[in-house]
DNA sequence: CATATAATGAAACTTTGTTGCATTTACTTT
DNA sequence: AAAGTAAATGCAACAAAGTTTCATTATATG
């Protein structure tokens, strides 16, 4: 789907930074920061704007967090079923330790026997190492 | 184990900030943040020293890090078998979304078949829910 | 107990994220 | 198409989190 097409699905007014900021996600293929977005995005947009601007994508469902061993907090796409009443981002995600960059993974989070008292709403999973890129390097 | 005791064990000159904070690892039952000990602690110890030593019991294998989907960085315990050379945290780690609480389970990773082009180191694990305690309040 | 080496404390600095407020813009309504 | 309203933006100030440098102090070892 298309920038402009997504921002009218989640009911967010088009603004120049939310287009621009919303197409570097659609040809990432990669989480993204908001410093790594700062720099891709050069000096045109406002620092705070960026930070409003990536609350608002994940609260609508646009965008899912990614966080990594570093404590670096990334966003990537969220799939199509995502909205603001629920985020269905469930799959296993992929950090390499050499270039930082991570992935979302087309790999569901494997089941597992969770203590009975403890009420579970979501797991999250990171698989640490080293990218293909990476190797060969 | 003693905090004395782990201190001489991993190589660690023994100092009081060391001793102090080794004592609180042991007896919280949780991980702990640079912050939270910082509060505990009182203004006895030196903000910066008490990042030095959080740095060196990762970096000797006393401690592992614990992050959850808020962005903070926590510390908690290690296994006896975790030293300079090799950290074996691979257990489930438990997120309470309501109190901020974070705790490790002694419950393994689940096995998975990921890309076969990555390669893997470890994987990191955490269910996020409402503890307990704050499913009682 | 002298010495080498490591840890500490303090200040300054950087990076990351937040808040308040005046101004501008996007969308709706007429 | 113009007006009105609610939302988004830009800027400044602030706050929190973490790092670097360096002089001083403490620990372990022979
Ligand atoms: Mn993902
Ligand atoms: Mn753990
Ligand atoms: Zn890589
Ligand atoms: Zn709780």
């Amino acid at each position: 789907m298309e920038a402009t097409e997504l921002l009218k699905k989640h009911n967010l007014r088009k603004t120049a930074t939310r287009t621009e900021v919303l197409k570097e996600y659609l040809s990432a293929g990669k989480a993204l920061s908001h410093a790594e977005l700062e720099s891709k995005l050069g000096e045109h947009f406002d620092r705070v704007t960026l930070y409003r601007t990536l609350n608002s994508f994940e609260e609508k469902g646009l965008l899912h967090k990614v966080y990594d061993e570093t404590g670096t907090v990334r966003f990537s796409l969220c799939s199509d079923h995502c909205d603001v009443s629920s985020h269905e981002d469930d799959h296993v995600h992929f950090h390499c330790t050499k270039c930082g960059n991570s992935y979302c993974l087309d790999l569901p989070i494997p089941e597992m026997n969770l203590p009975k008292d403890l009420m579970i709403n979501d797991v999250y999973m990171v698989a640490n190492g080293i990218c293909k890129t990476c190797q060969r390097a």
